[in-house]
DNA sequence: TATGAATGAGTTTTCATTCAT
DNA sequence: GATGAATGAAAACTCATTCAT
């Protein structure tokens, strides 16, 4: 009973936006072709239903057996962890783009956006970013620090540039972002994505009343 | 054998799992004192937790077994439902107190405040506002249509005194929430909070240039 | 669908040679009797395929669920543990009656005998002496201990009295006994057995030539 | 592309898993290579683990892959046999030099420390000899029942010389080896394995009290 | 022919739910 | 009404075997 194919999957053309010119056959080559569909059909996964989908939908998703995902990954924390950290290492590469191309508060503000719109649709990487389920901030430590201090050198530079807040750190412009990716619950379309990363943007801007009010304690943020 | 059953009284409705109807009986005492007692420790045990705590644990915690908990609550996710319903009643009826007492601006970023205060280390609300797990929004649909009216109230009335951005909706305020309660991964002491808060509601303050650039839909959030 | 039987499992009265005088009904006072039923199967089911024998098999056999199995034993291993630890006691108790109520060398040989015949068609002591797949040396060492203490002390005072070989020790014993265990796999009918365990106490009788030769190092138990 | 295929020639047998019967090529060359290496790797892998080895790991030893493991032997079954088999004509050519160049009674002794000897360290031979694992007293019948001949032959010949108890038969033989290689599980130093090829030998030798007793069907074994 | 990726039935364990007591 | 043992359908992971290259 060789090489079944799961049933209720479609063939793999309907799903497949990847290059498509290979040909029917798999194997040996497609040994990390298929590790590229699984990170793929995981990044959809996790996307859809969170940390808790399970390992067989993901490899049916992939067009693959379980066995076959065991073969790549061994566990399905492994998995999850090479799905965020292939994902934060893009954006650390976008990171140092837009610090070498931009000034300070374009850069920072810019990447905000970009951190919002690839992550919409995501929860793999909202789930990252809040933890939920796995640990990875062990394991995943080093890309995890990578992507601290890649948003860290950018807000920092606005900060000294007088765009943003003081007294904001990246928790909070990490808070920020999962903030406008919550707002997908109700229906996220770009309109409200942009007002979303608007009010943030807004919201984190330096703004002396703001500032001084936190600085005394008060509440003046609530009063008109 | 205290309370014997009043003979001819008719048995309580086979599908009526609210406790509430019954008459008043001894039975009913333990019955709604161990309601009482599920919907606390499954409150804390899904703050603590999560959704995926287990049935066991909370049963534990209510000091129950696990049957009871069944009978109380045919499932788990009823049980969840019954704890954010809870939850939310007690927001409706704070909104409402302070819509009454305030002016609109200070009752809707008070309101605010509110929502991320009593939800912090409260993983069961913010679970539930962003979907987590379960769909609570289609059954737990009335509780939270109160819920969006009493916010919307809130909102609008605050937009009219010119307080708030005027492309704002209930959406984006929740959202909001669900971002200042992200910040708590990070260690949310209270100067984490009431900065969080800060950036939020200066963030949806009336703005001219935010609501402007927001409306000819391009970037100068972004730009300095 | 609840309490659904196992098909392909007989009616519990066809192996049930236990006193067989309770009610139809089973649960909280057949917790301990599942228990029980679960070690019997269970004893059963390693004596026939050894350690190896699916989880699924032994509650399949006890009539019971795999979800009741690990309710009783948290994991396989466990319940391996707690078969042989049950034999053992068993085995100690008896060691201490024939010592007290026999001379040293009945004694020793009695219990040798007894060992064998207790084990016959038990792999599963058989598979606990020889260690096989688990290593249950380390988590049953208080009862494998007492095991070890008990045999140690038959065989010393049978030493003393002279019946047995002086360089004969507790480890040469537990392999004869493995040694006429494995008679078994080629048929073991009562003949067979009892001139196994005659074999093996001749071949353990203290024997001036044997011992000597030994000393010597030299080869004469094979020369005639 | 070395030593082409003769057109015409017929391919080998599709059901035929015996390489040797192939005709003289090169490819046949590395083939019985193969088929060497993982027999030995089996042997030693079998004898550090026991049966339950899994077959990558044998491949692994090999330094072949698991498909060329498969090539050469259908089933791990079928390489645990050949190994099992390849071990007893091996012994069974023992045991004819032996009966050639001795006494019966040296013979069958010398030939039963062989046994133990030879088999110390091998669990493969072991657990064969016990039948752990897989039956392969069917499938491997005919070198089986060339040993079992083998063994008889050495066994009924020092019998008639009167060297070995008359009731004695050669699945006791092979029980008391398994025995005193049971022996080897509580460390089986070179004084403990003679120890055991004494006591062993000692109990099978002729001696006219054990064997009229066994006659008897009494207990003076046990009796001093 | 050798490779090793893919398979899928198999394993043990978990847990929400049911039900006899 | 409360109990908690029993259930069985999941889950993640393993591994002997198959097959395209």
């Amino acid at each position: 009973m060789p090489q079944e194919r799961h049933p209720g999957e479609p063939e793999p053309s309907a799903t497949d936006d990847r290059p498509a010119s290979r040909p029917v056959r798999r194997q040996r080559a497609d040994g990390r072709r298929n590790q590229a569909r699984l990170l793929e059909a995981a990044f959809a996964a996790f996307a859809e239903h969170g940390v808790s989908v399970s390992v067989r939908e993901i490899a049916r998703r992939a067009g693959v057996s379980t066995g076959t995902f065991s073969r790549h990954f061994p566990t399905k924390e492994e998995l999850f962890k090479a799905v965020v950290l292939n994902r934060i290492e893009q954006l650390v590469q976008r990171a140092d783009e837009l610090a070498a191309d931009n000034d300070p508060a374009t850069a920072f503000f810019t990447f905000f956006a970009v951190l919002v719109e690839e992550s919409t649709a995501d929860h793999a990487v909202g789930d990252a970013l809040s933890s939920a389920g796995f640990d990875i901030q062990a394991a995943a430590s080093t890309a995890n620090r990578d992507f601290g201090n890649a948003l860290r050198g950018l807000l920092v530079r606005a900060q000294q540039a007088g765009a943003v807040r003081q007294d904001v750190d990246t928790a909070d412009v990490k808070a920020l972002v999962v903030g406008c990716l919550a707002r997908e619950r109700d229906g996220l379309d770009d309109a409200a994505r942009q007002r979303m990363i608007s009010i943030a943007c807004h919201g984190l801007r330096a703004c002396s009343r703001a500032e001084t009010s936190e600085a005394r304690g008060d509440s003046s943020h609530i009063t008109p």
